[in-house]
DNA sequence: CCAGACGTTGTT
DNA sequence: GTCTGG
DNA sequence: CCAGACGTTGTT
DNA sequence: GTCTGG
C-alpha cells in the first residue's frame, strides 16, 4: 500500500515535469501522512487547462456523512477500482495526479518494523494515480480530497511489502487528467508502468507522522544487508 | 420496502 | 448516491 | 502508514 | 482491540 511519501523537489522541476504554469510555494515535505494537505493536479470539466490543487489525502466521497470515512479511504485497490462504490464515480471522471518523488513503505521483522524509502533512479518527481472528490461539511464549507492507487508490488518493493503505489507513465498524464475519457478498459491501461526504483531502509524517526526533518529520506547507517 | 454499508492492509 | 442484505 | 488515546466527576 | 489524529 501507501502510507506515507515525500514531496522535497523545487518548485521548476514540478513545473516542467508537470507542465504546469503556476506552482504556489509550499514547503518541503519529507513525511506526507493520511489526513495531510498534499500538492495535486487535475483537470476539471470546465477548466481545459490542467492545475495544480492542494486536497487532503484521504477520500472523503460526495455522499458521507462524516468525513472520517477519510481516513480509511488512502488507497484504492486498481483491481477493485471501478466496482467499488466509494470510488466507481471517481476513477470516471475525477483522476489526479497526486505529486511526489519518493514513498515509503514498513518491512515487518518479528515484532519490529523497519521502513524503506523508494525513489525513482533518475530522482525525479512523478505522479501516484489518483482520485479525487468534493465533500461539503455540515457548515457547507467544501472540502477537496484523493486516493492513491495501489498495485501488486514491483520486484524491487516486493522485498519489502506486497503492495505499492502505482506511478504513472508521464506519457499518460494527460489520458489520466482528460475527464471526458470514461471507458475503464481504457483507463485501466494506462497504469500499466514499471519504472526502475532505488531503495534503502531509513531512520524509524519516520515513524512520527509530525517529524518532518531532511534525515527522514537519507539512507539508514547500520543499512540492513537484505535487499 | 428500509437499514446499513460504502475501504485497505495485515494478521489470525 | 447506490448497492446489498434482510 | 504509525502513534497515541481510549473516561467521568469534581475541584483548582 | 479499535478508533482518531497527523
Amino acid at each position: 500500500m501507501c502510507g506515507r511519501f515525500s514531496l522535497v523537489c523545487s518548485k521548476t522541476a514540478i513545473a516542467q515535469t508537470f507542465n504546469v504554469s503556476s506552482v504556489p510555494d509550499f514547503i518541503p515535505q519529507y513525511n506526507i501522512a493520511p489526513a495531510q494537505t498534499i500538492a495535486t493536479i487535475r483537470q476539471d470539466l470546465e477548466q481545459q487547462e490542467r492545475q495544480f490543487q492542494l486536497m487532503h489525502w484521504g477520500l472523503i466521497p460526495h455522499w458521507a456523512k462524516d468525513e472520517k470515512i477519510g481516513y480509511k479511504l488512502i488507497n484504492a485497490r486498481v483491481e477493485t477500482v471501478t466496482e467499488k462504490p466509494a470510488f466507481r464515480q471517481a476513477i470516471r471522471s475525477q483522476r489526479c495526479l497526486i505529486l511526489a518523488d519518493g514513498f515509503y513503505e514498513w518491512q515487518h521483522q518479528g515484532k519490529t518494523k523497519q521502513p524503506y524509502y523508494f525513489q525513482l533512479e533518475n530522482h525525479q518527481p512523478f505522479g501516484f494515480a489518483g482520485l479525487w472528490e468534493r465533500w461539503n461539511n455540515p457548515n457547507g464549507e467544501e472540502n477537496v480530497s484523493c486516493t492513491i492507487l495501489t498495485q501488486a508490488a514491483n520486484e524491487t518493493v516486493r522485498l519489502v511489502h506486497e503492495r505499492m503505489p502505482i506511478i504513472l507513465s508521464p506519457t499518460v498524464y494527460s489520458q489520466w487528467l482528460d475527464p471526458t475519457l470514461k471507458d475503464s478498459e481504457t483507463i485501466l491501461s494506462l497504469v500499466q508502468h514499471n519504472p526502475n526504483l532505488r531503495v534503502y531502509p531509513v531512520s524509524s524517526k519516520v515513524n512520527r507522522a509530525t517529524y518532518n526533518q531532511p534525515d527522514c529520506i537519507l539512507p539508514l547507517d547500520e543499512a540492513v544487508e537484505i535487499l
